[in-house]
DNA sequence: ACGGTTTCTATAACTCGGTTATAGAACCAG
DNA sequence: CTGGTTCTATAACCGAGTTATAGAAACCGT
């Protein structure tokens, strides 16, 4: 019983064994012996890599904040800013979905340990790391929401407290969706998320026509990239 | 529960200390035998009581949405269902603001042990309770985004879908400015929730002027509650 | 290639915290 | 007073993070 798997790959494969089980089996997966055996190590890997399970965690947070900037990167631009808000918001509201244990953890929703509590208080590196994937993740928002400026159809702001109010509202209601309000399945989102981008659009200087249909852009848009009807998937 | 105060009385002191402890020492203070030992207690009683820290942790959530609808009813209704609003944010923000521990476990963003890692999955009945709490201080917010549709202020609408967006925003908000984003002390509210607000009120039918005014009016009515410049508050 | 150092790893023990088993004390009805 | 119910304290159990320690492996300057 003595393999030697590589060291290197290790840190690596405690990782993506715990963003695995995560989803699978939830967060009270996400236990040094557990993981640990799953990679097929001792729970020392653990402290050799990491330091401890604070530390691991954060490095789960952070993977699923850099999945998300990536999943935002992905929707790329158009020539309707606003309409790529709009398909900014339902890609992350997507991956939120899709992954809901993962971003409860990278949110600090779920915290096994009582480890990572609240942000605010970073004491490890990762965690650090983690904070900064998420910025880049905002970063995404920043850019279409100047855009839209640039382009009039917000009104003259500064480009990162618009984009602020437009990620909390995003933010809040991805949170309170994943906590069970807003009911279950896709419904969610016609009813409150496309409301309430138009909302904002509006209230940001947009036009209620030029918002309705920017937000249709954006639907058209993301059935033509899931390649379904938008309609009737499930999660 | 009512023929017996003494024994009673054990679970009330068990949550009192466990709301005073969770603030003065942060999650990891909730902790069976930590609450024993300040009541005075074995940690049988939790068992006796809760029958486990998980329920104790829902009946804490329970206890913070409470005093959240408390202090939402203390808002009251004026003429300007519009400023109501601004004023429910801003109380919103502030309870969150004052006791941000309490707060993290409501909204379940800190889990002790894992326990209360999703508002959906509930298995105790306080978690529900605890739910229902909540419920209750989204009434609120309703109840005044009704009066602002009445008063035409806002676009005739569904009152529930237009007050949803309005608790995500500011829901989002609080999330994120309790993460750490947005900055510390008080600034997030000039910076961002202010502007949301308007942003909001316009986006749902409100001129940029009357929704300017309304937030004056509540910010007005802030500085006369709390009897200064915005900063500081009560409890 | 060699010897020393550093890094990684497994085993096993330790600590802490939730939980349970059990027996005694307090309370209440009759 | 007696019997049953409820609460309580003591003590143990168990799971999970962590640490101590020693051996193995990789690395490196000479």
């Amino acid at each position: 019983m003595s393999p030697k798997p590589r060291a290197t790959d290790v840190k690596d494969r405690l990782v993506e064994a715990a963003i695995r089980l995560l989803d699978e089996s939830g967060p009270e997966a996400l236990q040094a012996r557990k993981l640990a055996a799953e990679v097929g190590v001792s729970t020392m890997a653990v402290y050799t890599h990491f330091g401890g399970m604070a530390a691991l965690v954060d490095e789960v947070a952070r993977a699923g904040f850099l999945r998300l900037s990536e999943w935002l990167a992905g929707v790329g631009e158009t020539d309707d800013p606003v309409a790529d808000i709009f398909s900014l918001a339902r890609t992350y509201r997507q991956a939120v979905a899709e992954q809901p244990q993962l971003f409860a953890v990278a949110f600090g929703q779920s915290a096994p340990g009582g480890k990572r509590a609240t942000l605010s208080d970073l004491t490890t590196a990762e965690g650090r790391e983690a904070a900064q994937e998420g910025l880049e993740a905002f970063a995404h928002i920043v850019r279409a929401t100047e855009r839209a400026i640039r382009a009039g159809r917000f009104r003259p702001a500064d480009e990162y407290q618009a984009a602020a109010q437009l990620w909390s509202a995003l933010h809040g209601f991805v949170t309170l969706e994943a906590s069970g309000h807003f009911g279950p399945g896709e419904q969610g989102i016609d009813h409150i998320l496309l409301p309430l981008g138009i909302t904002m659009a509006v209230g940001l200087g947009d036009t209620v026509d030029q918002a309705r249909a920017s937000a249709e852009a954006a639907k058209a848009a993301w059935r033509a990239r899931t390649g379904n009807t938008g309609q009737g998937g499930n999660d």
